[in-house]
DNA sequence: TTCGCCAATCGAAGCGCTTCGACAATCTTG
DNA sequence: CAAGATTGTCGAAGCGCTTCGATTGGCGAA
């Protein structure tokens, strides 16, 4: 193994020298740097990381919590797992993996014994029980999804709000005068994650202001509490000619439903959702919809959590900006 | 922060007494052994992970690359990548994630730096650049898949003849007397992984082994050229009651184009295939299968390495048994 | 010419831990 | 009952790096 030493007496000066020529913590003359970093190259030396993180009190590693309950959309969270990890290496950190089954337990270790700098938990939901360990760990970290209190965190997660006013006014744009949302099971409005309300506050909200008439309802996951609620909306709202779901599950057997009460998509009736692009790009009927931008979201939270590791101060809440993709399942209304 | 010294003066004794009851590299009596781990419990002590990597050359951390390429299968990776990091935290280690992105490089920079104690290389493929670099390495590694020339290294995987063997076994034992393949695209078998060759090893070896007719058929992964290889058996392989499909991207296909072709699954033609549980489950059909054992490879390997890291010796191949999961899609031959 | 100043570099002191050799104290054994 | 073996504990020396204060030499100002 090459040391700083090794480094320090093949250039002629001496090791400290050499780490602030790497660090470059203090200034080093033209010559003098030129040479070290030949003896660097030349040596193929590389700063011993235990001795650099007990030094230096930065191990430059960050923790990321990855979720494994049931329900989580694996390839969205392996690409933001991805999205982590390349955006920490271009800020020259690494990223220690931990899952769910060492409990919060896990992070307080990881910090306890100076792992890691900072720390990144994924899919934070309403009742969790991290938000108010993190607050008192003492080290920066970054939350994607809203606790039920933010209050003092740094939190990152797709702008559902705006998702939900985005399909209205999508649709709106296109002539629709009467909407409804299809919602997740009622139990994820109850004790689930925030995002369910904020779809709903949106799609209300945008509703209101373009008078559009508009019905929430939530629905279970299966396919026959999809057809029920297809029936009821229209038995219910007879000028209904564009539909938001929020609920990949139903996606399917809800638009089976509509063609079998005859309804074509998108010619009778529009259809716009917040779900993962390969779930709406592979129906049948490919849906016009709304997805959790994981690559962004991972990007953004390691930016943040470097800015917070500088000292820098950063918003609560970022709440990125929904991206409509057209599939084909919206149309102008038909004049009838 | 607590440090060892903190505990020592608690307890009473000197730093490395702590050191030696934590470790149990010396005996302590058990008096003094219990006041330690007391002073430890009250005081929440933790020991500095960088000052132990450096003073006790161990980091306790393993690496794990983990594939991006297109064609991986993202819940099957993941599981994979959750039993490794379950087990190792098991055996008192953590794990530092890698992606392909930083390329071979990565791997060598973590050991360089003395990160991580150990590799754990995920996706091998023949032509893999990785296996070189680790073998000059000088640390500890365990490759999921097999490289082209696996001499000196520790592999894992899922026995892919066996499995080959299991499937054509199977069929014979329903009595059936002419079997086909439909493996992977053509140029898997030029430059892929290994596993295709060996599918077609034990399968071939089965059959002639129970004097079963039997064809290969490699496929492409469109629907058209499922559809050709469908119409091609039939037409040159008359008495064909049994297919293995080793390719889980025409398995739909392929069965649609028999169903159209008027044979009923598993009436006139039984299938059985090499393929994740849950594509062969949420068929139309249901199909029996042969899956990838995602969290026993993960266990495997990270047991395997810690074997290595206590210097034990270990066989340079671990092939895993198949498991079969019978789903309906196979049926005793019917007498004509 | 002398003084102070700044830039560039060095030396030494730690960071918190493990480990090695030493040393009492206790226990065997001939 | 002395000599040696064993057991339990301590002190000190690092592990390889960063960082702080000190030092040096060259400079312009007085």
């Amino acid at each position: 193994m090459v040391r700083i030493t090794d480094v320090a007496r093949d250039a002629g000066v001496s090791p400290s020298t050499v780490s602030y020529v790497l660090s470059g913590k203090r200034p080093i003359s033209d010559e003098t740097r030129h040479r070290v970093e030949e003896s660097v190259r030349r040596l193929g030396y590389r700063p011993h990381a235990g001795a650099r993180a007990l030094a230096g009190r930065r191990s430059n590693v960050l923790a990321l919590a990855v979720p494994l309950r049931p329900g989580i959309d694996v390839p969205v969270a392996m690409r933001f797992a991805v999205s982590v990890v390349t955006t920490a290496r271009r800020h020259g950190h690494d990223v220690l993996l931990l899952t769910q089954d060492e409990g919060p337990e896990g992070l307080r270790r990881v910090v306890d014994t100076a792992w890691v700098d900072g720390l990144i938990v994924m899919d934070v939901q309403l009742d969790d029980p991290r938000p108010a360990l993190l607050r008192g760990l003492g080290r920066p970290s970054v939350l994607i999804g809203f606790p039920a209190d933010p209050e003092g965190l740094t939190c990152v997660d797709l702008d559902f709000t705006a998702a939900g006013e985005a399909c209205v006014e999508h649709l709106a744009r296109l002539g629709h005068r009467a909407v409804a949302l299809v919602g997740s099971p009622p139990e994820v409005y109850v004790r689930g994650t925030a995002f369910a309300q904020r779809v709903v506050r949106g799609f209300t909200a945008a509703a209101d202001r373009g008078r559009l008439a508009s019905a929430v309802h939530p629905c279970e996951a299966s396919p026959e509490a999809a057809r029920a609620v297809a029936e009821r909306l229209l038995r219910e709202q007879p000028g209904l000619t564009g539909v938001v779901v929020h609920n990949e599950t139903v996606l399917e057997p809800l638009i089976d439903a509509f063609e079998e009460l005859g309804l074509r998509v998108p010619a009778d009736l529009s259809i716009t959702a917040i779900c993962p692009d390969e779930v709406a790009a592979s129906l049948r009927v490919p849906v016009t919809s709304i997805a959790l931008p994981a690559d962004e979201v991972g990007t953004r939270a390691v930016e943040l959590l470097m800015r917070k590791l500088d000292g820098t101060a950063v918003p609560e809440a970022t709440l990125l900006p929904p991206r409509m993709t057209e599939r084909g399942s919206t149309a102008p209304r038909a004049v009838a």
